[in-house]
RNA sequence: GCCGGUGUAGCUCAGACUGGUAGAGCGAAUCCUUCGUAAGGAUUAGGUCGAGGGUUCAAAUCCCUCCAUCGGCUCCA
C-alpha cells in the first residue's frame, strides 16, 4: 500500500486520509505533529498509533498508522484521555482525604473511569466529600506533567510507600523497562503510561457514580479491592445529558415496570425463577404465537420433550462434562440413578431425529420447541428476567445435509432480521469462534466457522468477530439486539453444530443407501422468552405495541350513569378480541385519565352523556392526542385497531 | 461463588446511628360526590419489621448465622 520505504533512520508513518509522511526513527508523535502543522502540534494531546492510544512523547520505532489526537472535536479518544485524567484527580483527591489508601489501577472505560483501590472503607456521603475535594483540583487547574523514573526507584518508592499492586506493575508489565513513566500534579504522582490532559482544568464536569468491589486483576484468589466509578466530561453540560441519560435507563428498569404493571414476580421461594402473572403471560402469548407463525414459515414441526431426563442423556454430548464441571446442571441421584433438569433441549431433539431412519430426501428435518430449561446460575449473576435459572428457550434444530447448510442459516438470520425490525430493534451479529473448552477437531470447527461466515456475507449482514467465545459445542452468531436507548443485548443465536450429530451417531441415507452425517443447526430467534421480555420491556418503556400490550383499551365512563354504555363498547370491540377493560371506579374523568396513562394502555375511549347519544367515542392515546367533540365513530376505530395490531406497529397511530 | 449495600403495610419509603407499645403517601374497602380529557372529599382495614439464634428488664433498632435482593467482580447461552 506504500511506495514509500523505509530507508535507514526514516520511518514511514501513514495518516488518517492515507496520505504518508517519512519522519526520522525515534520522531515523537508530538513531533510528527508538528510537522504536519504548528497549529496540530500545539493541540496535541495523544496520539493513536496503530490503534493503540499512546503519549505524545512516545517515539515512532517502526512504520505505522498515526492519528493525532487533540481536545476538539470531542472524540472518543479525546473522552478516554480526559477520563483518565480525571481518574488521577479522584487519586489525588482521595489520597488528600484518606492518606492510608492504596491505589491499584485507574483506566479509563466506554462510559468514564474507575480506580481500584485499597485499604479504604467508602459509603455514598464519602464519595460526595471526595468529589468536592477533586473539583477544588480542578478549580485549581493543576498542570500535568510527565516524568520518567528509574524502574529500581519507582520500586523502593513504593516499597516504602507499601504499595503492592504498584510494585506487581512494575514486577510484571515493566519487569524489563529500564526506566517508567510518571505524571504529576502538584503533591499527587502516579506511575502510569499515560497519555494525560495537559492541566486538570480541562475537565468540565466530574462526577463519582458507585462503588463496588474488584479482584486485583479480576482474580478470585486475589486482594478485594474498592473499586470506585466515576466520569468526567469536557463540559458541565455535557455531564448533565449523561446523568440524565442514565436516570432515564434507571426508569426502565425492567423488574420496577414489571412490578407496576403486575407482569411478573420473582419470588424467594424461586431465585431466578421467574412467575408470569397473567399480564405477562399475554405478553408472552403474543410472542410465543409469533415464533410459531414464523416457524412455521421456516418448516419447523413443534415437539415437547421433558425437563427431568436421566444424566446419561447429556453424557455422550459433552453437556455434562461442560455443565457439570461448572456446577451450573441441577443433577442428583434418585433410587441409585442420576437425573437432571435438561440445561439445553438440543440432546432430547436429537434423540427424537434417531427414533427413526432417516432419508436424504426427509432433510432438513426441523424440531422446534417452547424448551424450558434449567442452569444453577451463580447466586450473585442473576438478574431480573435478564439472568435466570429457569427459563424458556424459543429453541430450534434443523438436521440439515451439508449442501442445505448455508441456505438453512440465511433463512434463520432472515427471519431474525424481520422479527427484529417489526419491534425496531437494531441487530448487531457477532461471530464467535472457536474457544479453550471446545469439543471436536480443529477442520470440523473451521468449517462450520466458514459456514456461518459464508451465510453472514451471502445476506448482506454486516457483523463483528468475537474470537474464542463460542459455546463448547460449535461456533454461534450471536443476535444482538440494541434497544430504544443504544444499549445491547444478547438475545437470539445461530449455531451450527459437527459434533452432535458426530457422538450421537445421526445418520441419514443417501441416495445411494450410504448412512451420511447430517449437520445440526441449534438456532433461537427470542433467545428465551425471559430475557426477550426484560428486554422488551425496557426497550418500550412498558409501552407495548398494541398487538403485545396486555390492555389494549380502556374505556372510561364519564360518569357511572355511563358504565353500562361503556360495557357495550367494551363488549363490541371484545367480538374482535381485543384486550379491553371499563374503568368502573367512581373516579373523576381527570384521575381515571391519569391512571390510564401511569397503566400505559395505548388507547383510552371516553364516553359520556354526548357520546352515548351519539353512539360514538371520544379516543385518546398513550402519547395523550386525543379527538373528542363530534366523536370517533366505533366501527372506524375498530377497524384502525384490527390493522394496527395485524401489521404489529409499535405505536398507537389512530390519532397519529 | 466473592466484595459491598439493602430487606419495615399490596406498592414507594420514614423510623435504626442514640434500644422503651410501628408511621406517611399511593393503592384497597365503605360512604359522600356523578364529575368532560393527567390526582374530589371523609372514614376504615391492613405489618410474626426477611428467617432463626443471641445480648438485654426491654430489640425493627445492637451482635451472630442463614435466605432473598441490588451494584460490581468472576463466570457465562
Amino acid at each position: 500500500m506504500s511506495d514509500a520505504t523505509t530507508t535507514g533512520e526514516e520511518v514511514v508513518v501513514t495518516l488518517p486520509d492515507d496520505s504518508e509522511l517519512r519522519v526520522e526513527r525515534g520522531t515523537t508523535v508530538e513531533g510528527v505533529a508538528y510537522e504536519i502543522g504548528s497549529g496540530l502540534g500545539r493541540a496535541t494531546i495523544a496520539g493513536v498509533l496503530d490503534g493503540d492510544l499512546v503519549d505524545k512523547v512516545t517515539p515512532i520505532e517502526s512504520d505505522s498508522r498515526i492519528e493525532i489526537v487533540t481536545e476538539d472535536g470531542g472524540t472518543n479518544e479525546y473522552r478516554r484521555v480526559l477520563r483518565h485524567s480525571a481518574a488521577h484527580v479522584f487519586a489525588q483527591a482521595l489520597g488528600r482525604l484518606y492518606p492510608d489508601a492504596r491505589l491499584a489501577i485507574g483506566p479509563p472505560t466506554d462510559e468514564g473511569f474507575y480506580y481500584d483501590i485499597a485499604n479504604v472503607d467508602l459509603d455514598g456521603d464519602d464519595l460526595a466529600e471526595i468529589e468536592a475535594e477533586a473539583y477544588e483540583i480542578i478549580d485549581a487547574d493543576l498542570a500535568i506533567e510527565r516524568f520518567e523514573r528509574p524502574r529500581e526507584e519507582a520500586i523502593s518508592k513504593y516499597e516504602r510507600e507499601d504499595n503492592p499492586y504498584k510494585l506487581d506493575v512494575l514486577h510484571t508489565e515493566a519487569a524489563d523497562a529500564e526506566s517508567v513513566s510518571f505524571y504529576e500534579q502538584a503533591e499527587f504522582e502516579d506511575l502510569c503510561q499515560g497519555p494525560h490532559v495537559s492541566s486538570t482544568g480541562e475537565i468540565g464536569g466530574f462526577a463519582l457514580l458507585q462503588t463496588s468491589a474488584a479482584y486485583w486483576r479480576g482474580d478470585e484468589a486475589n486482594d478485594s479491592l474498592t473499586r470506585v466509578y466515576g466520569t468526567a466530561f469536557e463540559s458541565e453540560g455535557e455531564l448533565e445529558e449523561y446523568l440524565e441519560r442514565r436516570r432515564k435507563a434507571e426508569e426502565r428498569d425492567h423488574r420496577r415496570i414489571g412490578r407496576e404493571m403486575d407482569l411478573f414476580s420473582i419470588p424467594d421461594h424461586a431465585p431466578g425463577c421467574p412467575h408470569y402473572h397473567p399480564d405477562g403471560m399475554t405478553v408472552r402469548r403474543e410472542l410465543e404465537g409469533y415464533v410459531r407463525e414464523k416457524n412455521d414459515e421456516l418448516g419447523y414441526k413443534e415437539v415437547w420433550t421433558p425437563a427431568l431426563n436421566k444424566a446419561e442423556l447429556w453424557k455422550p454430548t459433552g453437556h455434562y462434562d461442560t455443565f457439570t464441571a461448572e456446577g451450573e446442571m441441577f443433577n442428583w441421584d434418585q433410587d441409585d440413578t442420576e437425573y437432571g433438569l435438561k440445561p439445553m433441549n438440543c440432546a432430547n431433539h436429537a434423540s427424537i431425529y434417531a427414533s427413526d431412519r432417516r432419508s436424504y430426501r426427509e432433510l432438513p428435518i426441523r424440531f422446534s420447541e417452547f424448551g424450558t430449561v434449567f442452569r444453577n446460575e451463580q447466586s450473585g449473576e442473576l438478574s431480573g428476567l435478564l439472568r435466570v435459572r429457569g427459563m424458556t428457550q424459543d429453541d430450534g434444530h434443523a438436521f440439515v445435509r451439508p449442501d442445505q447448510l448455508q441456505g438453512e442459516i440465511v433463512d434463520a438470520l432472515g427471519v431474525i432480521d424481520d422479527i427484529y425490525g417489526s419491534m425496531d430493534l437494531a441487530v448487531n451479529y457477532v461471530l464467535e469462534t472457536k474457544g479453550d473448552n471446545a469439543v471436536g477437531g480443529d477442520d470440523i470447527w473451521e468449517e462450520a466457522t466458514d459456514a456461518l461466515r459464508d451465510a453472514l456475507g451471502a445476506g448482506d449482514f454486516e457483523y463483528e468477530v468475537n474470537a474464542g467465545e463460542a459455546a463448547f459445542y460449535g461456533p454461534k452468531i450471536g443476535i444482538n439486539a440494541v434497544d430504544a436507548i443504544g444499549r445491547e443485548w444478547t438475545i437470539g443465536t445461530v449455531q451450527v453444530d459437527f459434533n452432535i450429530p458426530e457422538r450421537l451417531d445421526l445418520t441419514y441415507v443417501n441416495e445411494d443407501n450410504i448412512e451420511q452425517r447430517p449437520v445440526m443447526i441449534h438456532r433461537a430467534l427470542l433467545g428465551s422468552f425471559e430475557r426477550f421480555m426484560g428486554v422488551a420491556i425496557e426497550h418500550f418503556n412498558g409501552k407495548f405495541p398494541l398487538w403485545l400490550a396486555p390492555e389494549q383499551i380502556r374505556v372510561l365512563p364519564v360518569s357511572d350513569g355511563n358504565v353500562e354504555y361503556a360495557e357495550a363498547v367494551a363488549a363490541e370491540l371484545e367480538n374482535s378480541d381485543l384486550r379491553v377493560d371499563v374503568e368502573r371506579r367512581s373516579w373523576t374523568v381527570g384521575k381515571k385519565i391519569r391512571q390510564g396513562h401511569e397503566d400505559r394502555v395505548p388507547y383510552m375511549l371516553i364516553v359520556g352523556d354526548d357520546e352515548e347519544e351519539s353512539e360514538t367515542v371520544s379516543v385518546r392515546d398513550r402519547a395523550e392526542r386525543e379527538e373528542g367533540g363530534k366523536g370517533v365513530d366505533l366501527e372506524d376505530f375498530r377497524a384502525h385497531v384490527e390493522a394496527e395490531r395485524a401489521e404489529k406497529r409499535t405505536e398507537p397511530d389512530f390519532l397519529a
